[in-house]
DNA sequence: GAAATAACCGAAATCGTTTTCGGTTGACTC
DNA sequence: GAGTCAACCGAAAACGATTTCGGTTATTTC
């Protein structure tokens, strides 16, 4: 209750501050800062002096005061929805532990939010800038018509998307290039005898499924093969979609030899349905998947997927935000990257039909 | 470079303060802190004039501000090393994405720190407390012997540990009864007719482990098995290690017709192992996972495992840190939460041998 | 009608830094 | 020996809230 109980229990360590160093080393406020801080004003010899001190006294800075008079935050939010997703996606999850190694690298932390409900997405976007708990933010999972890019964009906050969207001329973004991707592995399983590729795609809200599902088509098209409805189910990018998905496909007799994933845990949800059904992969049906989680490579049977590395994804938008909170053009910063094909056992020749 | 640019290329958004605020409804600075935080001193009448010019305005506190007067954060440190494990593990992340998710509930933050270097990890957690950037800690993956428990503990600092250790009375603690859960998956196995239960162990440094251990010894004694070090591999938790340990413990020729497993990632690299080696799962051997993650549920086939909630056990964890943050006592919060089995298909009657 | 009591509000101090703006020194120039 | 110029340091004002401590009014109370 009372602050003097709590710090009683808590053993109360007393934080030195900055005048308390001061006082100790006969100097001034200002001069003890600047000191600290490697002003080349301050003479060699008392800059050693006052690092000593402040050593001596187990002096840190509290991020607080200084926050407060430099109007900046080094912090970074990422706003997570719990509702849907989260950390869930074992993808999402490898980047933002990914993201969070690399701002530590430009001396950032990074802010988890949490929002249950959908409609205070914007609101904590907001507040959480306003607030001034952190400088700027990156989004995942952008959404092809997506609110929070045109509110933060409107006002100025710095941030960087990890996707592009229907309009992502004027904003700073990392993506892959997942169009080239797919078109790449439709190319692969046609290489492998595949006539009849089927795809279970992604959530369509999210930007990226409309490239993944260009990619497809695109594939399609360079192999000379014909685009079918009857082969495309509509996942969401969950497991469980791959599982319906998988069955809904084989049971429509459309002649699928190959399942084109629109990410790995759907191409996991495909396999184990294969497997429950009785059907072997890869002599029966080929299955691939998208992102290269680690997981994939432990799954029965190791997936062929296309990888893309979220530590240099992490890396890239780190000094991508860096930049932004320093000033940079949002345009300056746009930057894509390949996926390439891992080939593990999830897929093979085609069978013979 | 220079903070004129950047603002004017950020569009600078010229935030309302307190005074800006206080100037318009013409009252004094307390006042409108006051009516705004809810006072009982202030008038209804004035509160409400209060709010409608702030609202109007697009005020927002400046947390910076409240927190060097207040000398609180509302943040709770999660400090992950980005060397070994991070958010890799599946569970490690649902835990994280679900503790975010409550600790938003109680109004507070959390601030995700990455370190490279495990030699740094205590200097980090001195760093983000000294600074006052949190208000205290979670700590996941606790160890037997784990310095950053002595280290909070002698300086005061609030924190909750996710997993309890050696010598747990002293501090805040939250932990699964895994020593209870691993003799109840020796029972379930031994029900099903196993007699030959092989253990794929778990990273030994970690305290847990020790427990689960404890847990598979009292398990074959209550089932009135002999236990036998030819049955036991020591794992780390990974993936690989349970491909590995299924491999020797196969080439070993100790006969084992079951293999219960650290954790679940642990399983499902068992499970692809033996899928490589043209062992079917359940009919020749059963594989048994812990933690209940959700991949689990989409593995092939799916995974048996005892199951944890995550999401539980982070909204305990939130109010457990609420409260000590308030000054509670640590041994006020100590927690052991159940695990219970969830049979799916990776398990079954043990083969004739 | 004087005195006590609420109810409401404001002046100034405070949290711990950094920045701005000068003010001393001493050395160096011509 | 007056003037210039570095080099070094300090006083005071920020930053934007909250808290402490009183000081007005308006309302009771006897």
């Amino acid at each position: 209750m009372s602050g003097k109980a709590a710090d009683a229990l808590k053993g109360k360590v007393k934080r030195a501050t900055l005048a308390e160093v001061a006082n100790a080393v006969g100097l001034a406020k200002p001069t003890v800062s600047r000191a600290l801080n490697d002003y080349p004003d301050i003479s060699e010899e008392t800059k050693r002096r006052v690092r000593e001190t402040a050593a001596a006294m187990g002096y840190v800075a509290s991020s607080r005061a200084r926050q407060l008079q430099k109007g900046t935050t080094d912090a970074i939010g990422l706003v997570i929805s719990s509702a849907s997703v989260g950390l869930q996606s074992a993808y999402q999850s490898e980047f933002t532990s990914a993201l969070a190694a690399a701002l530590d690298g430009h001396g950032l932390d990074l802010l988890l939010h949490s929002v249950a409900d959908p409609v205070s997405e914007i609101d904590t976007y907001n507040r959480l800038f306003q607030q001034g708990k952190v400088d700027g933010f990156v989004l995942m999972r952008t959404r092809c018509d997506d609110e929070r890019i045109r509110f933060l964009t409107e006002r100025g906050v710095p941030f960087v998307t990890q996707g592009r969207t229907a309009d992502s001329a004027n904003h700073a973004w990392i993506d892959i290039d997942s169009q080239k991707a797919f078109s790449d592995a439709v190319a692969f399983l046609a290489a492998q005898g595949h006539r009849r590729i089927a795809y279970i795609a992604g959530d369509p809200t999210i930007y990226s499924s409309t490239l993944r599902d260009a990619g497809y088509r695109e594939g399609l098209e360079k192999a000379g093969l014909p685009f079918d409805p009857d082969l495309v189910f509509p996942g969401d990018f969950s497991a469980a979609s791959g599982r319906l998905g998988l069955k809904r496909l084989l049971d429509s007799s459309a002649g699928a030899t190959a399942f084109l994933c629109a990410n790995d845990a759907t191409a996991m949800g495909a396999i184990s349905q294969a497997v429950e059904l009785g059907i072997d992969v890869p002599s029966q049906i080929s299955v691939m998947g998208y992102d290269g989680v680690r997981m994939a490579e432990m799954f029965s049977p190791p997936l062929t997927t296309l990888s893309h590395s979220a530590a240099e994804c992490g890396e890239r938008i780190a000094s991508m935000i860096v930049g932004l909170v320093g000033g940079d053009a949002p345009t300056d910063h746009q930057v894509l990257l390949p996926a390439h094909i891992i080939e593990r056992r999830s897929t093979g020749r085609a069978a013979n039909v």
